[in-house]
DNA sequence: CGTAATCTATGACGTATGGTTAGAGTCAAC
DNA sequence: GTTGACTCTAACCATACGTCATAGATTACG
């Protein structure tokens, strides 16, 4: 039988959360003295290292209790469950360790991100204004269609900047979910064959030749790679290969 | 100039989320109407941005507010620590979904693990526990030294215990940063003669065929395995091949 | 122009997980 | 019996908003 101090120091958590677990009914101890002093027994521990396991899986409290309550309650399940969200929160962190990576690198390497594209993947709107400015580095390099890009783009609605970035969103996730496949996949080939049409319909003219160095900007610009990364990684790069293997083909 | 619902739907945050922060003065609106609507202007929506990366990076409210707030703020060293801090938060991730693997292989292969065993790998009380375990482990099979055993760990203190824990820990330090070179290494030999004697002093005589049956438990006992593999992945298994090579060379 | 629908504002309470006093009783030791 | 270490309950604090409730403002429509 452990007092709190010793539970406490045994397992390593507070007194206070001691408390608060026997108010919330989380973990109540065995029996208490006359005077009021809570008891714990070895049993008590235990369920205390379970609570701990699926505290440190992020369960909440709540949660815990209902899963340690209900003996038969599929705690298979749950992991699996559990384990999706922890795989997805790695590739979280990971996302983030990688911008704050190429951040860091433009730092040093003394390129002037502009804070727009330095803190970007947060929202529709850096979507859409990334894609904004993709036509307006085209446009430098391809200079011809320029015109024709302001005129579209600047006429949009926020509508229709939604459906534009959705429709987009689209096309990225075929061709993340074709990765695996090869840039000559049938399946990617097409969805690279739309997202040509996507640029065409919504910012301005893509020739091939456009396409081609549209591609290989993917790549080379940071702040392009970057945002398709943000898809899935290593996408840029995947599609820079698939758009040159669409453009070979295609001399049109 | 947009309204606060406009400003939610664009960058994707609830209004009460700007109402929230109107308040902690860490996104001021530029002006508001006579009526005391809150507009915000594009350079708002930037410092939004700012906001949600940082917020991302788990900075607090307040701490985001400072960083935004003092313009000499030096962004390299911050996002330099917090690069620690993302790759701690992935170690952590990364442990715990090996946890979550190893408890489902565990349940899918049957093997019934005691909850002790299952939900370890949080405090001192824990291996103490595993590491009595393993005692009485190796008196199952080994009969024998059992008794003797049961009366040398009966009687240790919690400072005992502690000590205990720490050189057993140091022993696997040891034997896990030499892990690379291979299970003859001799200054894995040496670790490995310390952990025979560790286990004598603190256990059980530990005579050469017992060492050697332990170390096949290492591998043949998810309980062991886990609970060695949490020092090191792989450790378990380096464990055993070294405590071969050591107990054939020591006919003794 | 009137009215309904939509948007906005403030205020205040709720949530989750404890930290942090504060006041007061308890226990063991010297 | 006094001190010091422990324990109890109660209650407020912090975070980052969610969730009403109430009421005024704006816009849309017939």
């Amino acid at each position: 039988m452990y007092k709190v101090k010793e539970v406490s120091s045994i397992v390593g958590v507070s007194v206070r959360t001691l408390h608060h677990y026997d108010r919330i009914g989380l973990l109540e101890p065995e029996t208490t003295t006359p005077s009021g002093y809570r008891l714990y027994t070895d049993q008590n521990l235990e369920r205390l290292q379970q609570i701990l396991f699926f505290k440190e899986m992020d369960f909440s409290l709540q949660e815990i209790k209902e899963i340690l309550d209900r003996p038969d309650f599929d705690r298979k399940k749950a992991l699996k469950t559990h384990k999706e969200v922890l795989l997805k929160k790695k590739n979280r962190i990971e996302k983030m360790i990688k911008t704050v990576n190429k951040t860091l690198a433009s730092i040093e390497g003394g390129i002037k991100m502009e804070n727009k594209e330095m803190f970007n993947g947060f929202d529709m709107k850096e979507i859409e204004e990334h894609q904004a400015k993709y036509a307006e580095e085209a446009k430098q390099k391809y200079g011809e269609s320029y015109e024709k890009t302001i005129q579209k783009t600047k006429n949009y609605t926020k509508e229709d900047w939604k459906n534009i970035t959705e429709e987009a969103n689209g096309i990225y996730n075929k061709l993340a979910s074709r990765m695996e496949f090869g840039p000559e996949d049938e399946q990617a080939q097409k969805a690279i064959h739309e997202w040509r049409q996507h640029i065409t319909k919504y910012y301005y003219e893509c020739t091939i030749d456009v396409f081609r160095g549209l591609g290989d900007m993917y790549v080379a610009d940071v702040r392009f790679t970057n945002n398709i990364d943000k898809n899935k990684d290593g996408l840029a790069e995947f599609m820079k290969q698939a758009m040159h293997v669409y453009c070979d083909k295609h001399t049109d």
